[in-house]
DNA sequence: AAGTATATGGCAGTAACTGTCATCTTGGAT
DNA sequence: ATCCAAGATGACAGTTACTGCCATATACTT
């Protein structure tokens, strides 16, 4: 894989060290008791740059440069839909160094309800790409009411397995949570 | 039962009222071309008592009044969770005598991103509550990650239905797409 | 070194929301 | 019928997230 154009890299570098300080300062004083200019002053950008980076104030939050698409892909070619998204999710996260930033910036996504919407509108293009890849993956060119509840369920089972990790303040093995929760999606009696 | 004290019955009338100018004005214009100030005019209320009967924007949209609270109940008595929790849903939509109105509502809501996370939020007080009911029905104190991944199943069920059921301009049957999509989270292949 | 693309900052404007206060309106009491 | 207390409404000012636009500065290419 080529490495990241020089720009992109500047870009990631500064948006991972205004999320940081826009989490400090959320974190301190409450996320409503600190305005977009407070977190734009702190971080020495002007305004302007501060929404050309993030767009919105809850972002500052919700965004993270987590992709797995690649790997996801990878993985559909030989594994069956669930465990290859649930291993894809596992080894992204798990991979990825810095848990404890993460966990951070989770325990204060699940406590601030206006950030949890913005955190769950951005699961919800997730869960359609996941459906319309379960639709191909059996061939299907039309998503069915099947795939969109299987893709539900997974996004269920990622997010009550952060819930339950973040609940515990991280003191829990974030992919046995992982399995466990994905495991019982299939081990449902009805 | 007892009626509804009169205060309660024309303030339910007033916002039945708001929230059809609203959704006319909504499927005219579109959602970022409206605001609060045309919906108060055309409803002729004040913006004031436009947010203390509706408190956001995506509110107008995402209201209702249904609450099955007391149906669900009754249904855990003697049925297994999922198809108790099936049958409320069922019976308290097909029961409300308009889905016509409710069609045109989910049709914006699904349309409009910004108008789903808010309808989405409020379905996470419902999931919560249906998760601390799975774990009271099998006589725990605290839910465990499968009732919290069981409920999310249900609401992902719910939410496909309802989703197939609204890009076929409901020409479906509601209860029939609700039954499907409930028997799709018991029946997966892992 | 010149030229082009891109990143940044400044600034003005819009509209969603909040809080407060004065003014009705309503429902129930005597 | 009348009065009173509680709740509903409207007017208004203020905050702040977000958008668009333009001028300037910085970085990349040839």
């Amino acid at each position: 894989m080529t490495p990241l154009p020089l720009r992109k890299r500047n870009r990631l570098a500064a948006q991972r060290r205004l999320q940081g300080i826009a989490l400090n300062l959320f974190e301190e004083r409450g996320f409503g008791d600190v305005t977009m200019q407070d977190v734009a002053q702190a971080g020495d950008v002007s305004e302007s740059t501060l929404y050309r980076y993030f767009g919105t104030k809850e972002a500052l939050v919700v965004w993270d440069e987590y992709n797995m698409d690649a790997e996801l892909v990878r993985r559909f070619q030989n594994q069956a839909p669930i465990p290859a998204f649930r291993d894809a999710i596992i080894s992204t996260l798990t991979g990825q160094g810095d848990l404890n930033f993460l966990l951070r910036r989770v325990q204060f996504l699940y406590q601030t309800p206006q950030v949890h919407a913005a955190a769950i509108q951005k699961d919800l293009e997730e869960r359609d790409d996941l459906a319309a890849g379960f639709a191909a993956l059996a061939g299907r060119r039309k998503r069915s009411l099947q795939d969109d509840v299987l893709a539900g369920s997974c996004m269920a089972a990622l997010d009550a397995a952060i819930n339950h990790w973040q609940q515990a303040n991280g003191d829990a093995d974030l992919a046995e949570l992982l399995r466990e929760a994905f495991a019982a999606i299939a081990q449902q009696e009805s």
